[in-house]
DNA sequence: CAGTGGTCTAGACCACGCG
DNA sequence: GCGTGGTCTAGACCACTGA
């Protein structure tokens, strides 16, 4: 380990760098004490604040962690890298290595009720794409989908645009990308109608979950209803201690 | 705005603290310019270093931003102050209104099953904390929990720390704070013995949410089942796009 | 007790944004 | 040119941990 004093990268950088290397090649064990602030402030000839500032960052982004009186320390791995945050469904099943597929039950391009366009914050008359679908993970159905697009946000929609994805097409259309979402997530029995397009039985469980998509620009874009069956899917995420 | 020197609570915290309450009760507007580092630290007879503490601090936290050159100011206001994030039963139900409170149904000191031990990352010959609570909102059974804590993380646990948070108890006897959680959820119906504690008809739906929450050194202190009645309550939270 | 991280000081020079 | 945040120094005292 070693750093550059007369580079233009901040001394610090080098250090967050080196350690974050040092923590990937497994040369820094998890659990595994560092060397103390002030020997590393002497080893290089820098300031212990100097130092302090590296070893901080770190720990913020949750590879280090520290204990009063006795050290600095290297964080156990991170959970599993599934792809976490906001996702579609083709995503969420390719990482769980399944094959998605869709079929298309209806489309119509409908008036704006007064919910709808509250949700979507849209015109109250206006035009709103409704597009429900069947959700299938290596050919066995796991989820009915029911989503609002308004036209506003998406101009016409085809064929093409249920076979691929959407969101591109949205974030293309409306040169904003996709930055967050608000999910709604609570159990349910299965209809009459949803157990049979999810091949179950009327009453077993599902998953119901609602979605509101939004743009950067804190538009919403999208409402999405959706029915997963609860004998094949659960619903996985992480959720960190803010503060 | 003011500073007590003499206090033993640090002068960075005593800084974030009232920005914090400035920036909530509207004092200082999303987009405003803070008065700069230099002003703070002569203003408050201080170093600009703790200034910049209190700062950094408020910008990790996403309270604040900075601009090379130009200087601090106040973000735009988060999604919900919903208390995303991981929460426990008790804040969740406050952030909803709700008066929270507890039943103790079980309490074990049980021997760790080899599933117990492999999720909790812990020895397999070893002893485990089980709880198993009804909890209340409202006075209204909302889900029945059942805990598992290794002993070796908590010590002995009484009466007095199921009444209040376990998770402050926690903190502070492994001295190292709580960092995240996975969670898992899925559909299902409620059981006989489910239906009797949480006042509802057999085979209603219920929530099934399992979860593992982590310190930030990345060891597992908890693992939590829990059954949430269909009929009061539904999960909310956000996702961002990417990360 | 010696060593650790936590807090704090009073300076310094830099690159950047803006008028 | 002047004020801003970004980086850095060489010290200091504290509370805490562990042997």
């Amino acid at each position: 380990m070693h750093i550059d004093k007369q580079s233009p990268i901040p001394i610090y950088y080098q250090i967050m760098e080196q350690l974050k290397s040092q923590i990937k090649n497994g040369e820094l064990q998890p659990d595994a004490p560092l060397p103390s602030e002030r020997e590393y402030s002497e080893q290089f000839g820098i300031s212990r604040m100097t130092v302090r500032q590296a070893l901080s960052n770190l720990v913020n982004e949750g590879f280090l962690y520290r204990q009063k009186g006795r050290g600095t320390f290297v964080s156990r791995p991170k959970m599993e890298q599934t792809l976490q945050g906001l996702t579609s469904f083709t995503e969420d099943m390719k990482s769980r290595g399944m094959v998605p597929s869709s079929k298309l039950v209806d489309y119509e391009l409908i008036d704006s009720t007064a919910e709808l366009a509250g949700i979507l914050d849209c015109e109250h008359p206006s035009k709103i794409h409704k597009v429900i679908r069947v959700r299938l993970a290596n050919d066995i159905p796991m989820a009915i989908e029911a989503s609002y697009i308004p036209f506003d946000m998406a101009g016409e929609l085809h064929d093409s645009h249920f076979q691929t994805s959407i969101y591109e097409h949205i974030e293309q259309y409306n040169s904003s990308p996709i930055s967050h979402a608000k999910q709604e997530l609570e159990p349910s029995a299965a209809t009459q109608e949803e157990a049979k397009l999810l091949e179950i039985k009327k009453g077993a469980p599902v998953l119901l979950i609602k979605r509101t998509t939004y743009l950067q620009s804190g538009i919403a874009f999208e409402h999405v209803k959706s029915i997963y069956r609860g004998d094949r899917y659960t619903f996985v995420h992480y959720m960190d201690r803010l503060k």
